[in-house]
DNA sequence: CCTCGATCTGGACTTTGTCTAATTCCCGGA
DNA sequence: TCCGGGAATTAGACAAAGTCCAGATCGAGG
């Protein structure tokens, strides 16, 4: 399910597409994710639901990134070692991380192959595959 | 500089030729982690540090940690949202994440093949591509 | 043995994230 | 419209990883 338009009302249809029974706090942090397309960290997604007045608690915005996760509205992104991103991409991607910044962004997975990787330990099961390009300035 | 036997006097040895002062607490932190060769964290360098008897500070084994990276020693594998490994092996490789036990093993570099990426934003330079194959076990 | 810059240390502090018990919300039935 | 009750939200205490600083200690070289 995507949109041209990211509105609160089709918030609500993408959340209750994913099992997810649509609140005023769930939608309002599905709509700062989604209509950013942008990666983000709790921290982040708490400032921008709580701009006008406050109403999400930190508990909630947890629970509810989390919530997402599970149900695969949204993906994590690890790569700073001080928080997570989350991130409203979930077609296959990789990203590219400006080390000084903290800027990232996203490297569709359409035209990169990966070859060589060995056989999988007996019994595993790939989960993801996730290729980050680190860059900074040059000099 | 690669050794056959991990000792405590070619961790000194070690520590110089990437310009590091050998002080006892440096030359156990290096010992923990090249005569493992293991993917250890802040904690579990500090635990095995101070197995006899307490011997090195909290501060002194991160403040260490960090400049053994600065250096160059080791590098940093960021993989678990919640604490930083550091790897003894710097030669290019890859990681094989086990989610669920939090297993962190080394994929040679030398026959994976990544092709297909797109070119850097200007001015930019890679500093270094991490590829993370995450596997849990099947069902 | 001294000296003195380098190193180490305890402990306070910050940040990210988790947990819990109490409250509030809201939907469906009467 | 009015409940009842399960789902969701909340404040705030808590935990864990990591940082910071001022004072103490170390040890190489003279
Ligand atoms: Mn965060
Ligand atoms: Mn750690
Ligand atoms: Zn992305
Ligand atoms: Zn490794």
């Amino acid at each position: 399910m995507a949109f041209m338009h990211y509105t609160r009302d089709n918030m609500a249809s993408l959340l209750r597409s994913h099992d997810i029974n649509p609140t005023h706090q769930r939608i309002e942090i599905a709509y700062a994710l989604f209509s950013r397309q942008e990666h983000l960290s709790a921290d982040q997604v708490m400032a921008i639901v709580n701009t006008r007045h406050s109403e999400t608690s930190k508990a909630t915005v947890y629970n509810t990134l989390k919530l997402f996760l599970e149900k695969g509205l949204v993906r994590e992104v690890i790569v700073d070692p001080s928080k997570v991103f989350y991130d409203p991409n979930t077609r296959p991607h990789h990203h590219l991380y400006e080390v000084d910044s903290g800027r990232l962004s996203d490297i569709d997975a359409a035209h990169v192959r990966i070859s060589g990787l060995p056989a999988l330990p007996e019994g595993m099961v790939t989960e993801g595959i996730d290729l980050i390009v680190r860059v900074r300035r040059a000099q």
